[in-house]
DNA sequence: CCGGTTTGTGACACCGATGTCATGACACCG
DNA sequence: CGGTGTCATGACATCGGTGTCACAAACCGG
């Protein structure tokens, strides 16, 4: 590969001068400028970030460490996909200064984070984003104390900046708009019991059911995740039975995700039962490939990804250029109601007390 | 950021004993390696990759540029999302030699490509992946001879090295393994005329056919993705519509992938169809999320992204070992049909013909 | 006990950029 | 016309590692 110096032969001048016409930074005779461009065309030469960066002590680059492209511990569960969502709000974020992100997989084995964050500094980044699969709380190896870190979709508990979905609103919002669209007896089938967000989202349910001055049932409440993926359908199929030969059965299921949503459909549809014309159906995560695609289309919570991805950025770079403190804790990201044909409108809402909602 | 020589200094050696210790390439007495290490721990010493890569004038570096992460062109269609199953594929094989993989994201505008070729350029990567998020024909901007390229998912006309699936061969197994299990009347839902899957899987289809030796009935053929993606379900339910009404009706759906058989399942429930036990719904891609998730699973074909990925992952480090040319063109990667509940069997098929099928 | 090999260590140059400083050629000003 | 400032360019040192070479001490077989 030539270097600065071939080219500086190659156009008869010095190194410097080539370096002048590369970055600019003090006038350049055009006679000269011209045969230094002619020469570095000639040569295909480009410059070396590595020898740039031993100078000048910056290296542009931005760490990103995520499990998302190879989610190895739960194969038969791929829905952590759509977190390539937060990767894809970084990425636009960081693209936009001209620094360049570096990603790097730990194939969610968390032994492996060390080696990758040793990779990171050996390369001089300038600040650091860890990205879980799912909303919980991590803890993080050490990071030299001048590499800002920016956690997403998960949170430590030493106040390390941090993005994370607002779990309590948006399934606050969904039931409050599924009570205005005249449902009074709001199944949920929840997400399994050791996650964060289930214990978020149940408190949204129960907050939206107490603001109407609807009971809270313990019978429409039930894990839909209970023992291995393979008996899933029948954990859901038992649950949907029970519920619906209640005295008084649900007239909609809330569904912990899109993809439990889309079991859902197939289990009532064996049944007998049209969705949304017998019963109604709600989802969580705006997972598109499912929520769109469904026949109906699914109503549904959106999970941020994208706009946590950007939050992130934002708040990793406001770190580097010093522009904010590192202990502020977590940033929390709320996302609209898809409000899709899945669910039966029995009395029109008063949409302007429901700001959040869109209707596809 | 502490350097070779703070460490030297504090370990009373010289930067070169320090070298030698972090490399192992000459022998260290025991005590100077204990000091030497300690010190190390002590100021958090990590070497700088750029200082060593401007000496041995190796990166260690892997280019991956995709669209995978932030597709815009589409956002109508996230469907794109499983191409990150090639990125898996490539960074599980590229993390075992011990070189980082930098990913950069194009959002699949190819006008930004020759950008983040150039920063890869100056990152001196040792060689260049590029994935594109569909089988296609493209045409990459030059790079230099001593920088080799493997394309993944797609194919150029100067014969770079390349990774494409089977589409050919892939639904051909399909259709066998259908005439198999006792059908005859076999739909086909294509995907959109332009891409050139479509074309190879038309002919599997046709071939199957004719091995067979069941006439192709064009009154059974359709593409599925006419227009714009808000009238797709439309045009699927006048398709199915037709062809239902047949003389002889289908007995089987193949739909051009598992999302478009989603959207089957829904239309055929909605017309008071029961999967598999009236009519049989096939898909492609096995897209576990939709493949597994579906009441009943969905049988389907393999689109073998993870093994494509690995398989280019090897060429490109086969390259750079300079164990083989650059202009060998393409590898074609087949993968297997995945038998599930979405399709009737009439008649036990004779398996030990149908190596490739794998029953879940 | 001596020549030869191995072990352990340091001095120094070098990789390819760029910051600093010096220098020569003009132009402008009074 | 001499002094001052701007323009255009080059020499040289420097960033943080590692390859080369030199050299002293320890070891070893005959």
């Amino acid at each position: 590969m030539a270097t600065i110096y071939d080219v500086a032969k190659a156009a008869k001048v010095s190194p410097k001068t080539v370096s002048r016409v590369l970055n600019g930074d003090a006038p350049v005779g055009k006679k000269t400028r011209a045969a230094v461009t002619a020469a570095i065309a000639a040569l295909g030469y480009v410059p070396s970030s590595a020898a740039r960066m031993m100078r000048s002590n910056k290296s542009g680059l931005i760490g990103l460490i995520t499990g998302a492209i190879s989610d190895q511990i739960e194969p038969a569960q791929p829905a952590g996909l759509p977190e390539l969502l937060l990767v894809r709000g970084i990425q636009q974020t960081i693209g936009l200064t001209g620094k360049t992100l570096m990603i790097a997989d730990s194939g969610n084995r968390s032994e492996r984070v060390p080696e990758l964050i040793k990779t990171f500094l050996e390369h001089r980044v300038e600040g650091l984003i860890y990205v879980a699969p799912y909303h919980q709380n991590v803890r993080l190896p050490p990071v030299p104390d001048d590499t800002p870190v920016v956690l997403t979709n998960c949170y430590d508990d030493a106040g390390t900046p941090a993005v994370i979905p607002d779990d309590r609103r948006g399934q606050h919002d969904l039931v409050s708009r599924l009570i205005a669209a005249g449902h009074q007896r709001i199944a949920y089938l929840t997400l399994r019991e050791d996650i964060v967000a289930t214990g978020l989202r149940r408190g949204g349910y129960r907050d939206a059911l107490g603001e109407a001055g609807i009971a809270y049932d313990p019978a429409l409440l039930q894990c839909g995740e209970i023992g291995s993926p393979e008996t899933e359908t029948q954990v859901l199929w038992t649950a949907i039975d029970r519920m619906l030969n209640l005295d008084q059965p649900p007239t909609v299921f809330c569904c912990g995700n899109d993809r439990q949503a889309l079991k859902v459909y197939g289990i009532l549809r064996s049944r007998g039962l049209a969705v949304p014309d017998d019963i109604s159906v709600a989802g969580y995560d705006n997972y598109r490939v499912i929520a769109e695609t469904l026949y109906p289309p699914l109503t549904t919570v959106e999970l941020p990804y994208t706009a946590m991805g950007v939050r992130a950025a934002q708040r990793l770079l406001d770190l580097i250029s010093g522009e904010s403190r590192n202990d502020t804790g977590p940033d929390v990201i709320g996302g609209p109601v898809y409000w899709r044909q899945s669910v039966t409108e029995r009395r029109p809402p008063n949409v302007s007390q429901l700001k959040l909602v869109r209707e596809d």
